[in-house]
DNA sequence: GATATAGTTTGCCAATTGGCAAACTATTGT
DNA sequence: ACAATAGTTTGCCAATTGGCAAACTATATC
């Protein structure tokens, strides 16, 4: 479970940024070259890279070079992993404050009752 | 330099560490003062309170100090925001290879037909 | 009033991050 | 053969991060 941890450390690392989740966003809508992927950014090729290498380090994307043209398509095995621990952590705070809620109603009718 | 930070960089970043992932997981079982909170790490009390003032600036957690004693709670707005985008980016991965299963399997059907 | 407790601030440091410019390595097109 | 294209590598820099030790503030407790 160590291994999944440091997997959670460098997936939110990699979303943690906006050309990141930009990047994501437009893969979304499909595989891209690299240069296509860097066009809307200001920053120069060797910065986006960069970003790509992370994206793709962490396992959110993958990518494969044919000819001179590197290919990038989405993976979203570990974007549905970040999501599950968020739902798992969520889940649990949820389950905490519906008891407390059903505890304080609780309380609420032995008041009344009372 | 001045990178407007978005709110979900912010969070993504302050869950990019196994030491305030591990914070958020214990004040899922309930509010705690920061001594206790940094009982289970290393490191000393100047290190652990970063870790907070990361976490607390994100919104994911809240703290307020009484006497001398600093109460830190969850505030779980900000993780569902974050498992929202999570969410939602997956769901339009989700769909798009859903039509694409079906596109498949569609050319199967034909395949098999002709 | 003295002392322990809980947290905070300050100063320092090494490692990492995010960016640039420039030079370099393929491949593809003419 | 030569030039344009696509990407990569290298070297450099400023800013940020994550940690420490030490000094400090404020509140309980004896």
């Amino acid at each position: 479970m160590a291994n999944q941890q440091t997997a959670l450390d460098i997936v939110f690392h990699a979303l943690a940024d906006p050309t990141r989740r930009a990047v994501i966003g437009r893969l979304l809508q499909g595989a891209a070259p690299v240069t296509r992927l860097a066009e809307p950014f200001t920053m120069g090729l060797p910065a986006f890279l960069k970003h790509l290498t992370v994206l793709e380090t962490s396992g959110l994307i993958r990518s494969e070079k044919q000819g001179r043209v590197r290919t990038c398509r989405i993976d979203a095995d570990r974007l549905a992993a970040a999501e599950g621990w968020l739902a798992e952590q969520r889940a649990i705070w949820q389950g905490r404050t519906d008891r407390l809620a059903a505890f304080v109603e609780s309380q609420n009718s032995q008041e009344k009752a009372s």
